[in-house]
DNA sequence: AAAAAGACTTGTGTGAATATTT
DNA sequence: AAATATTCACACAAGTCTTTTT
């Protein structure tokens, strides 16, 4: 019988207990118990039973009266190539569509699944008139939106039935959340940046694409009748449920835990641990990288220049990446002479360098930052007799760096310094910013403290279509309750007069009704000039990424505790979710 | 020891859900 | 109640780092 047929799936509790709402001390004692207790040998479960993905619906026909049209004549496509028209179709007014590599892309692909018939007939892409199926999908997503109510409610039913039913595994003795248990449909590739691969069509993936990971005594999902998966096994050296191999680069694609599950938690929890071992160590290791500067061998001034850029500017790593199969974008490790200019003077500084190149995603990093002489001096020295395109650390890349770490300390990798510059930037700047003051003025103390870091993380975003639209919405409240402030004043005013000619009861009690009002109305507008504060500051930055993946969440739940805030302004439901290991663990004296 | 494959984390954009305004 | 703004959840791309293969 296996395991869990025993287990009736929906009593199970989606808290592991692990992460139960012990008290503090109790869940530590358990947890160490729980660590020491298991998987020594690597293996990551003993049971793991699900029900396989979901796949993408079907594609379904156009109507013949939505038409294509081909040098002005209405044309009837084959399904398959319909089908991939239609996903250009529907991108007509995305800018991708315009670029010349995205349309080359798409073209090629599209031609591959024509018919030869189609194929010999379509050879201009600018002949191509997709404007009918266009507005044809438009019309649907409208009526979409104008669905009934009970419409709505039925589909919200379906994807929830679909949830509870694949939405779910079980991993050892826990129910635990999936994280992406649909698999991606068909449609085409939007690289971002200038990505060389933007518009091929990434294909429709079927059962036997899948590789199913369960445990031996696990009941195994079934592939959709008529169909097989790829291949079923058991390892429980890792933590994936499904994989896939996607066809724009050649990459595994994987189905795995929500954030909120124990082995996603725990994973955290040890990130976070390893960069508070780095703060215990990092004095030793800046010093050893200030000696290296020094060094008489180039690879090693190299490794230290590098590793301080890491270290002062949170700088990813920076892997090689195959030429012409992504975009060009660089990390430390992988600059190049054109992404740095040295100023020995600037202004009223000496030694300034000015970076200048496209990072993760494309996003730019731009910074200019005095630095050390003899930094300085090397950088003057890495330059000497390159071209614009040759790369900046010559005798460096991040497997060189990272076994240099890895002798350091143990676990350290160049990303364990964005994780603990960027916790330990949260909790300086928490206590130098935070104020003995009203709740929303905490709020605004924290989001400060988080912006420091999404700063020093160059997590940046284009400010918001509707911002400034938004900041003048909100300019006009505070007026407004700036004047109804000043009627309130006024009226009590008026009251406090009166209460001085009368003495009476009722005017008295008056008095203490417009008091009230005037402090109420002044709280109001308190906390719209911090909105806006907020929201200013705010333009062009994204708190989000850091907030996830970079600040030990001890830190804020700390924080919350010792300041009186609830959780609930800091996190939200998903986020505690995520978070919980660190709301059981966290007391308000915790030090990072 | 270098390259490729594999596993996992980090990152942005987008559409749906929800809150707020009209 | 509809329109609009804001937040949230998710999709999936793009990194880092480890493991395996050559």
């Amino acid at each position: 019988m296996s395991y869990c047929s025993s287990v009736s799936l929906h009593k199970m509790t989606p808290i592991p207990y692990f992460f139960c709402s012990l008290t503090g001390l109790y869940s530590v004692v358990l947890m160490i118990r729980w660590e020491e207790e298991r998987y020594t040998d690597g293996s990551k479960w003993r049971f793991l039973e699900h029900k396989g993905p979901v796949f993408a619906p079907p594609y379904e026909p156009l109507p013949d009266k939505v038409r294509f049209y081909y040098d002005g004549k209405p044309m009837k496509l084959s399904a398959p190539a319909e089908e991939v028209t239609t996903f250009f179709a529907k991108m007509l007014d995305h800018e991708y569509t315009t670029k010349d590599i995205f349309r080359k892309n798409f073209f090629k692909d599209w031609r591959k699944e024509m018919t030869s018939e189609e194929k010999s007939k379509i050879t201009d892409l600018n002949k191509c008139n997709f404007s009918d199926m266009n507005e044809y999908f438009k019309a649907q997503s409208e009526a979409r939106k104008q669905m009934s109510k009970e419409e709505k409610q039925k589909i919200k039913e379906e994807n929830e039935r679909l949830l509870q039913e694949y939405g779910f595994c079980i991993m050892d003795n826990h129910k635990e959340r999936i994280g992406n248990f649909r698999i991606e449909p068909p449609g085409l590739f939007r690289g971002r940046g200038d990505h060389p691969k933007m518009g091929m069509l990434k294909r429709r993936i079927r059962p036997e694409d899948i590789i199913i990971n369960c445990s031996k005594d696990s009941k195994h999902p079934k592939p959709p009748p008529g169909t097989k998966w790829k291949e079923v096994r058991h390892d429980n050296k890792v933590t994936w449920l499904a994989s896939w191999t996607e066809n724009i680069q050649g990459s595994i694609k994987y189905i795995m835990l929500n954030p909120s599950s124990r082995i996603k938690g725990e994973k955290d929890w040890q990130k976070y641990e390893t960069a508070r071992r780095l703060k215990k160590c990092v004095d030793r290791i800046r010093n050893q990288y200030r000696d290296d500067w020094k060094s008489k061998e180039m690879r090693i001034r190299q490794r230290a220049v590098a590793l301080y850029f890491i270290d002062k500017l949170a700088l990813r790593a920076g892997n090689e990446k195959e030429e012409g199969e992504t975009a060009d974008t660089v990390g430390c490790c992988s600059l190049r002479v054109e992404h740095i200019k040295l100023y020995p003077k600037m202004d009223d500084q000496e030694y300034v360098v000015e970076f200048d190149f496209l990072g993760k995603d494309s996003i730019r990093y731009y910074n200019r930052i005095p630095v050390e002489k003899r930094v300085f001096k090397n950088l003057q020295l890495f330059l000497e007799n390159k071209q614009p395109e040759d790369d900046l650390f010559d005798r460096l890349n991040t497997s060189i760096l990272n076994k240099h770490l890895q002798e350091l300390m143990d676990g350290l990798t160049a990303k364990v310094f964005r994780t603990y510059n960027a916790s330990i930037t949260l909790q300086q700047q928490l206590k130098e910013l935070t104020s003995d003051d009203s709740i929303p003025a905490k709020i605004l103390s924290y989001n400060r403290a988080n912006r420091a870091v999404a700063i020093l993380c160059n997590h940046q975003r284009a400010p918001p279509k509707t911002f400034e639209k938004s900041m003048q919405n909100l300019q006009t409240k505070i007026d407004e309750k700036q004047n109804q402030l000043s009627a309130a004043r006024k009226q009590l005013k008026a009251a406090k007069a009166d209460h001085k000619a009368s003495h009476d009861d009722k005017s008295k009690k008056a008095v203490e009704v417009k008091r009230k009002a005037v402090q109420r109305i002044e709280e109001q507008l308190m906390k719209l000039q911090v909105q806006a504060t907020d929201r200013e500051e705010n333009k062009q930055i994204a708190l989000g990424t850091s907030k996830l993946n970079y600040l030990d969440p001890r830190i804020s739940v700390a924080w919350c505790k010792k300041c009186d805030v609830p959780i609930e302004k800091i996190y939200n439901k998903t986020q505690r979710e995520k978070f919980a290991w660190a709301i059981d663990m966290a007391e308000k004296d915790y030090e990072f």
